[in-house]
DNA sequence: AATGAATGAGGGTTCATTCAT
DNA sequence: GATGAATGAACCCTCATTCAT
């Protein structure tokens, strides 16, 4: 019936924008601060509706906090699982336009904060999965000699880990409209060759510098 | 007075207790969700000896906010202004046991909501100091050699601070009890020579780096 | 609908009830000393609920303020247009069993202190609606003689506005219960004569009374 | 000693500044409105102060109505007491420019509500001497024909306190230095001869009105 | 006499949540 | 599925008051 597909759609439209109502203002103003009465006022919905669907502000919360998971290992999945050389794919890791765990932190903090089984396996599931991943990219880096070998696992992970939080903390880095282009390059450098640039120098020599813009 | 010295002590013990109550709980859980009730309860006063000392929480979370930015300021410019070679002063900016801004980010995020023209006077001046100091240091690395010319001052400005972000993040890479000596040897041959390290390859040639699309 | 009138009539319920329990206990202790919790209890209502109705404690007041002065508006217009002669139109002015202004002085003042420019316009407006039918009724009253010509309008209109003060601030001289005949036509007699009574008493003589210095 | 007579002098000035304070704050927007520390600091003295001097705020508020009180018994004895005709008693006991108890209804509120004996007594003594003196003048006044015997003692009395009440109330109507003459004169005039003043009429026959000017 | 420090009791207000429709 | 009405718990804050000096 028609009547029931519309019902079924306002029910669909009502549960997706309360959630992208609390997205929005989760990531703006954090969890806590956050009512559900704003929600809903944003939603255009009662707030009772919000526990129609969701059961209580902690269940939203989860229920965003996995569409957050899910949707970054998927990306992360799908750029590591791809074609391309090492470079691109760390630079589609670190740069590409992502809507990830760290931009909605406090999204993460508060669900995790909730002694909620769930919570627990889904971050541990997605972690080692995410992981694994890496490594292997990591071992085919090593192979193709784009990590120095003194440099560990480990930090080289923290390593593509900070300038991932880095960019996803500073949205002109990434995808988005106000992109810049020439900052997100020069990151790129400084990734790949560090701040001395890989100049075959033994020690630093003085008067060379200041070519700078 | 001898008269008062006891009432002096006493109320700056308090003062103390409070901060640093307040400090541990608005770290651990964030300001909002941090109560007055419980840091009272932690700093073994009364609620209201809070009011008394502080007139309001927003009042509390100014007045440390101020510590925090104080403090941070302070320590930078101890470093900058110091003696030392570039490289050391920017290990020490980036791995100093720095009690700094972002460690204390949700009081920082909470004081700068706050609609307060002292808060915003006082980021700016702090903000301007620190980057003019920053700026005379970089000055002085190129002239030394130690920043690759192609870089801007911008750029790395930003990379300095991802790393001091990452720093203050990661408590075991600073100089705290649990650090961990290896991982920030090898982040810091991170930082001036990247993942790929000082090696001569051939492939990315110097400024002209990264022949990405 | 059906459906609504069930809700409309509980919340209407509410509302009134909180409505009338506040007004007793703001006549009897003043407004400041009369706490929600106290008005929550005597309506058998939750203290919440007085915010989903008013939002406020002021929110509340102002409902109230407004509702007194637009009472007393409405019963002073109906005598003011109404018919009857001089004499009784004023009787009912004054001692009118009205739920007046001036017996909720406190409501009056805790309103009027409340920098709200809704209650300025109400009060400006509903007083000079106010005169202006008194003004009306006062020429009538004189050119049928009811006034002594060497009485400016603004006494008169003072005069009027001390009885009924007096009347309202002495429930037993009005339409209520406890009414007390006697004294009421007493204190008509002496609004109408004074003290004096209108007896052919030499001493003070016509127009020219009162050699006060 | 000085030294003794300077401590007086200091303890009788922080006293009275603080009364002074009180009074004042009290009057303008009552007594629970009023606290402690806003009185303290418009004396320039600790709250604690007044607790050394007067206990309590209930203490502070017995010992000012005390003063209130005796005040106003002191001034209406002195009216009632002294020389003059009748009128010019009258006159005086409604115009004169007092500090009288309803001008502090608040704080002579506030002092009856508390469950003091103390405060009864005061209360009761007051107002029966009051009332012996006030009758002894009407009983002066019924003899020389000032008092339309058809008005009984109550009526008069009730008159009287009704014209006080609102001379108290309009201060311009006092021997303040807003004082407005020509309307105290006509309130006099309406105090002795009613709003149809002392004209030879027999009754307010309707149409016959109209000598008005 | 006077005060700075500290507090207990209580008030206004917010918010997640439930109930009845 | 959706909502208006109502609420309990908890929070920030105020204020009269006490304590120690």
């Amino acid at each position: 019936m028609d009547k029931n597909s519309g019902f079924r759609r306002r029910k669909e439209q009502s549960r997706e924008r309360i959630q992208r109502a609390a997205l929005e203002l989760f990531r703006v103003q954090g969890v806590k601060k956050t009512t559900l009465a704003e929600i809903a006022r944003r939603a255009g919905v009662s707030p009772v509706t919000i526990y129609n669907h969701f059961a209580s502000k902690d269940g939203l919360v989860k229920e965003m906090f996995k569409d957050v998971v899910e949707g970054t290992v998927a990306t992360m999945q799908s750029i590591l699982d791809g074609d391309g050389a090492f470079p691109e794919k760390l630079e589609s890791l670190i740069f590409a336009k992502l809507e990830m765990l760290r931009h909605h932190g406090d999204i993460v903090a508060q669900a995790i904060s909730l002694p909620d089984p769930d919570m627990r396996e889904l971050i541990e599931y997605s972690v080692s999965q995410i992981t694994h991943a890496l490594m292997r990219l990591l071992e085919e880096g090593r192979l193709q000699g784009y990590i120095h070998p003194g440099i560990s696992d480990r930090s080289v992970m923290l390593y593509i880990e900070m300038f991932r939080d880095f960019a996803i903390n500073h949205d002109h880095l990434t995808g988005k409209p106000e992109h810049d282009v020439r900052l997100t390059q020069e990151l790129s450098t400084l990734f790949f060759y560090g701040i001395m640039g890989n100049r075959h120098i033994e020690v630093p020599q003085d008067g060379e510098g200041k070519e700078k813009a």
